[in-house]
DNA sequence: TTTATTTTCGACACGACGTTGATAATGCTC
DNA sequence: GAGCATTATCAACGTCGTGTCGAAAATAAA
């Protein structure tokens, strides 16, 4: 009977890695690369479990559809996002350099894996599994935000409007942006994106021009 | 021959609608029912014929593909949109009250529309006939709103930044929380969110908080 | 009516999916 | 390391949606 829910164990798990974890691990690996290259709807199956070594149908032990491998591969490179928002979460004021920071650390993860990123996360219809760490990452994301928002209008700083709906537009602006830039790389000079962005955003939350009220 | 490229004749065509035209435009205005109900995805060539009252290989004498027949509803309702800013772009100020009303439209529509407008306007792949619709209806968007920026530029409103960027991020912040709203109902005050919609995007462009600079 | 064009659809081949059950490899216990 | 339970592998099968072809029917033009 296989009892896995599509996740390897975690690092601090008892259980040595079995053989079956590493398979399910280079699957993910495979699923990563792969997606890279072409959209989830295109990769097939049996090229999903060619890259991982082993036949089409061995692919059905471990996961049960592409779907359930991207919520996987998602879930797994959710935790690196972190630390990109956590600086400026973290900072005192506007924090302008602390979010231009991360937001370009964000841009450039997006470069590379912008694919299946956008499949994750802007996509309309992933699938089911996908939808659930989706919800999970980004309520995470926008509960955070919205916190730091209180926290700056407790200090008069912001300009009103919901926390939670800022949060949300902010979340969702940087996603949508980041996703354009992938789709459409000559499109944007990013240094200038990375800026205005960051501009943007602080607009959203602080209302004053950042350039201005920054200091 | 076939030599249509997949859009009923204009209004203005000299030629009578044949039969086939009327054919086409039941199965568009079949898709649009189908889509509104099921992804893409899950919606089948046959059932897609099925619903314009033809067998499912007549389909491919019209469409050459599901992904052609959403680009085709795609391209026939584009236009509905254009009204919904028209008043906002040609608005003196700020023109709060005018922008909230194009987003309350816009919103009126995505909420029924949603599905397939997601899919046309969000989705990272919904192949090259929707991405060509798509870009079009876009750059028109934004390049509207960069000329009224650009305007309130010379008039000293704005807050700086390139007109062109901003402008798409406000399209597309516009498009993503819209999608949002449609994939997530119970997530969101629909009035506050407009508002709140209407204040960041004004701020997006004019810095100041609106409610006070508006007057 | 006759002729040309447009439209319809059954039948085929193909590719991807997901399941099943038999078999092999692994790892655990003594 | 032999025996046993569990885990892992894969070939074969049936199913479903797709796209194409060509023959036949319906429509429009002459």
């Amino acid at each position: 009977m296989d009892c896995r829910i599509g996740a390897v164990p975690a690092i601090n798990s008892r259980r040595a890695p079995t053989k079956g974890d590493q398979r399910e691990q280079s699957l993910i690996d495979a699923a990563r690369a792969v997606f890279r290259d072409k959209p989830i709807g295109q990769a097939t199956i049996d090229e999903l479990a060619g890259a991982a070594g082993i036949a089409r149908s061995g692919f059905y032990f471990y996961f049960e559809s592409k779907q359930a491998l991207l919520a996987a591969l998602v879930d797994q490179r959710l935790a690196e996002a972190d630390d990109e928002t956590a600086e400026w979460l973290a900072a005192e004021g506007l924090g302008r350099d602390e979010l231009r920071r991360g937001l370009a650390a964000g841009l450039a993860r997006w470069k590379v894996d912008g694919r299946w990123l956008s499949e994750a996360f802007i996509s309309p219809d992933p699938g089911p599994e996908v939808m659930h760490v989706r919800a999970r990452f980004v309520d995470e994301g926008c509960t955070l935000f919205s916190k730091r928002i209180q926290r700056d209008a407790r200090a008069g700083l912001t300009v009103g409007g919901s926390p939670d709906l800022i949060a949300k537009m902010a979340v969702h602006l940087r996603g949508i942006m980041f996703a354009d830039v992938y789709a459409n790389p000559g499109a944007y000079d990013e240094d200038e994106l990375i800026d205005t962005l960051t501009d943007a955003i602080l607009r959203l939350v602080y209302g004053a021009d950042p350039t201005e009220a920054g200091r």
